[in-house]
DNA sequence: CGCATATGCGCG
DNA sequence: AAAGCGCGCATATGCG
């Protein structure tokens, strides 16, 4: 592989206080070759010297404190190793005899609630300790060394990539119709009450529940007394989940059910949703690289991961623009067959729809079947039709089955497990080890062997879950980079400016949702933009698997509304 | 009153 | 308490 244009080049990043900012240049030993003490003003035209002369990789604390102050006056980075988020992979790793000393100082802190704005709760007042960051690159440095395997450069350099998309998704934003959300609000619910009362579709529906109930006062949000009022005319469910009432006949459950559906709409992305988090037509979530510990992405604020479907019509491109949408179908599957050899696995994944691919290989009858065999072989189903059918899967897909199997295993008896590219699964706390000794002894209390049995099995899921999930998120991660690395050679918008942000004119990631991306672009690019994401999704495929034959194919779609 | 926990449901 | 992974958020409720 050739590397492109990207040097060797490594340049130390602090933000010292008081708004300056001190750079050091490293040397290919990590020591310090020059240091450069900059003002904030200079800071925008120095940097945008030595991207362009040097291509360097930054070495910066961390792109969530540093990174928005920057691109708000301008500055993109191209490279980075950011330290907080690779101290997590390196702490936990198992692939190196000596990994990185765990520290409290390394570790992200919270944002402390109270403060005026998300600018200053990030911000590090006091700036950074220049000589302790280059202590920990350069400890960083020797266990990425220590990796035989390798893998370990790619996932550092992934996982900081991550870093910094995510602030410049944040800062891009993704563009949202709040008259479109309106609509599609007023459609369902009602229009809008003021003072928050209820919506008319609401209330209605609450109406006929309370009537079928026989309580006209009930207060539906009350799950205890819901339940109460349930009880009293016969409907006799343990809890008031839909999946459980969805079961009962009776005239009260459909109004239930859809006044539960409003109702959530209205609570987690109504009006006052809407009015908190859309500014100027763009939706702007804090994603969090690295959040999760399989290496998944978190988000804290506005509830991104959780937009419900139903408001997609309202994420809509700017005058002259498109939407690149793009999702994987079936990514984590895919992911197993290639981490564990399995062509047979392979074979069934070739083209778009996998599960067809497990039913045509005989394992089992009907498509839904097959989705539930395969979610089960990841997730550790062992009961319900779920659990019944993966044994089947055994039989036709021993390497596949072999792998997750042995992670539960694994898992169970308090080991570490790891992806692809070397990013490991947290220990078991001492509490679980204690408990899991102390009921494997002769005068053990049945009742605590029994407890400890249930949270094996549980950690034994988590693990089995975690090679498959913590894989694909490796594989999302090089998607999201390759993209961004491409995105940079379109040309800027020459006939329409974006609405806002340091993306005006450039085509940008807008959002990112485990296996699906939605890019914001000029729609002259729109093209070349959806070419970028299936030549990344290529390359992430390639970097994972070498030539291992797995197929990941992408639906896409180059629309102006991501309606679907 | 604030804070922690439980419930339920949205997303993958 | 979904038979089976990973999250975040709103709301109700219990505790101090």
């Amino acid at each position: 592989m050739k590397a492109a244009s990207a040097s060797d080049a490594r340049f130390l990043l602090a933000s010292v206080g008081g708004g300056d900012y001190v750079a050091i240049e490293l040397d290919p030993g990590g020591e310090e070759r020059e240091r450069v003490e900059l003002a904030g003003s200079d800071l925008v035209d120095w940097v945008r010297g030595v991207e362009q002369s040097r291509s360097p990789r930054w070495v910066i604390r961390s792109a969530r404190e540093l990174y928005p102050r920057m691109l708000a006056a301008g500055v993109f980075l191209t490279r980075s190793h950011d330290l907080l988020l690779c101290h997590a992979i390196l702490r936990d790793t198992d692939r190196v005899a000596r990994p990185l000393a765990p520290s409290e100082d390394w570790l992200p802190r919270e944002p402390d609630a109270g403060e005026p704005a998300l600018f200053d709760l990030l911000a590090r007042p006091s700036g950074d300790s220049v000589d302790d960051l280059l202590e920990q690159y350069r400890e960083q440095c020797r266990v990425i060394a220590a990796d035989k395997t390798g893998r370990l450069p790619l996932l550092c350099a992934a996982e900081s990539a991550g870093g910094l998309i995510a602030e410049e998704m944040r800062a891009g934003g993704l563009p949202w119709d709040g008259e479109a959300h309106d609509r599609i609000l007023v459609d369902v619910l009602g229009p809008r009450q003021p003072g928050g009362e209820q919506p008319a579709r609401m209330a209605e529906l609450a109406e006929k529940v309370r009537f079928h109930l026989g309580d006209p006062q009930l207060h539906l949000d009350s799950h205890v007394k819901l339940l109460r009022a349930l009880h009293r005319v016969g409907v006799n469910v343990e809890s008031t989940s839909q999946w459980e009432l969805s079961d009962v006949t009776h005239p009260v459950i459909e109004p239930l059910l859809a006044y539960k559906k409003l109702s959530r709409l209205m609570s987690a992305n109504g009006w006052a949703w809407l009015s908190e988090w859309v500014h100027a037509g763009r939706f702007r979530p804090v994603y969090i690289p690295g959040g999760v510990v399989t290496g998944r992405w978190a988000s804290s604020g506005g509830g991104a991961l959780q937009i419900p479907r139903i408001l997609r019509p309202a994420v809509q491109a700017d005058e002259g623009w498109m939407l690149v949408v793009a999702d994987v179908a079936q990514l984590e599957p895919r992911m197993l067959a290639a981490m564990a050899g399995d062509k047979a696995m392979a074979e069934a994944a070739r083209g778009r729809d996998l599960y067809a691919g497990v039913v045509a290989s005989g394992a089992v009858a009907t498509r839904e079947e097959a989705k539930y065999a395969v979610l089960g072989a990841m997730y550790g189903a062992t009961t319900g039709d779920s659990g019944r059918l993966v044994p089947r899967l055994r039989k036709v897909y021993p390497r596949a089955m072999r792998l997750v199997d042995d992670a539960a295993r694994t898992g169970e008896d308090g080991g570490v497990v790891s992806t692809n590219l070397g990013r490991s699964s947290p220990r078991p706390d001492a509490a679980w080890q204690a408990a899991q000794s102390e009921a494997s002894g002769a005068d053990a209390d049945p009742v605590e062997v029994k407890r400890a049995r249930q949270s094996a099995r549980e950690r034994g899921r988590f693990t089995r879950n975690f090679v498959v999930q913590g894989t694909a998120a490796e594989w999302a991660l090089i998607w999201l980079a390759e993209i961004r690395h491409r995105l940079r050679s379109l040309p800027e918008a020459t006939t329409a400016a974006a609405a806002s942000g340091p993306f005006a004119r450039n085509a940008h990631l807008a959002f990112f949702l485990h296996d699906e991306v939605i890019l914001h672009v000029p729609a002259e690019s729109a093209d070349a933009a959806a070419e970028a994401v299936r030549q990344a999704a290529a390359v992430a495929t390639r970097r994972l698997f070498g030539e291992f034959p797995i197929d990941v194919p992408l639906d896409l779609q180059i629309v102006q509304t991501a309606e679907k």
